[in-house]
DNA sequence: TCATGTGAAGACATTCACAGCA
DNA sequence: TGCTGTGAATGTCTTCACATGA
């Protein structure tokens, strides 16, 4: 199968979303335009990922809503259980790992790490917490591929290069901090700062062009 | 000046941290290869992205770094001080407010909204809570256009109509749902699942071209 | 008739490569 | 020499438009 495209995996995401939502409304089928309502894309794009996925229609009834979440599934998880780590445990670290927890059937918090001797070695939202100096010890033990990070902005590269080096391939980066890392890691930017200083762009952008 | 496109606005604002970064070590011109290294940008893309906003450095000495910072705060800043709004106080809300406050001259969290009626008319982290009944009254007092969107899913569809119905035309969205809205405003969407979703994803692809 | 699947065209983004300058 | 600014070339993504099929 053709290299798919970030784009694409991005849109896979949202399609499944959606599918669960159709299937949740008791359809058993869907075509290609009601995907792309549903997502913002347009249904020529929703034909092209899926056949980027390589994944089949009938022009009569459209998709199979219960074979196609199978198959971005499949795409996508790839049936593997990922597990991830949480390092840094403030608020936004606490309320990541509250909020993820057994929502997703492939992906498990198995581990979380920080500097504060009151955390470490407690349970926290179902969590195990480890001290930073474990980081190498507990990713290689528990094949650890995926990290969340929201240590603050002054430890983020220290912390992002220890959890590389045992082995993290993925980073979902929350520090306000652009991380330098080893070209085959994946960097997801998150900060909040960003988000909003762009949003807050576009927002005047529309704004003006509303007013005209 | 030509429109510029949402790729490049992302990009300035990675820059524009790099940027501080160079002046907190006491630079005062920088050339566009050190702003790429530093930004994971090749140097023709930044040189680029500065023209667009009609930038110039000279040849000899790089851009300067003062006059480039004020140039691209400027573009996206527009001297304006933006007011935003925080619906949902959850772990999650308060995490956000908590981290957002104080760290941008010009954006200002300036009214929270929640359904909980023992958080509301109470000051939260410093800024005031209302009920989502409020929302019409307070976004159109304040003159509030970004708001960042933390209800449960269930909810943020109609919650974000509320938003929109009120003035408001960027939205960063946390919840885990596509939100439905007219084509003039701009939704980010920041969901975690989607996010560890695709993180995930490329790990497990960086991994295996990493074994080949 | 109203879908899908898909070549071909078009729009958009990035990189190349070099003139011009200090 | 080593930079910027920028046409031209290349690469990537999206839409168009239509053959094909139920």
């Amino acid at each position: 199968m053709n290299p798919v495209s970030m784009k694409t995996i991005e849109r896979l995401i949202n399609y499944r979303r959606a599918l669960y939502q159709l299937q949740a409304e008791q359809k058993e089928n869907v075509f290609s335009h009601q995907i792309a309502v549903r997502t913002g894309a347009s249904s020529a794009q929703v034909r092209r990922d899926l056949m980027a996925i390589g994944y089949s229609g009938s022009p009569a009834r459209g998709y199979d809503l219960e074979l196609l979440l199978q198959s971005i599934s499949e795409f996508i998880d790839a049936d593997e259980v990922q597990k991830i780590a949480v390092a840094g445990i403030g608020k936004l670290g606490r309320a990541i790992i509250d909020y993820l927890r057994g929502r997703h059937p492939t992906l498990k918090i198995s581990a979380a790490f920080d500097v504060d001797p009151d955390k470490v070695n407690r349970v926290l939202h179902g969590c195990r917490c480890y001290s930073l100096e474990q980081i190498e010890e507990v990713v290689t033990a528990h094949h650890i591929q995926v990290a969340i990070l929201t240590v603050p902005a002054s430890e983020a590269q220290d912390v992002a290069e220890r959890l590389v080096e045992a082995g993290v391939r993925g980073i979902i980066n929350y520090a306000p901090v652009l991380l330098y890392l080893p070209e085959n890691i994946y960097i997801e930017n998150r900060d909040m700062i960003t988000a909003v200083e762009k949003t807050a762009y576009l927002a005047r952008q529309l704004q003006k062009k509303g007013s005209k």
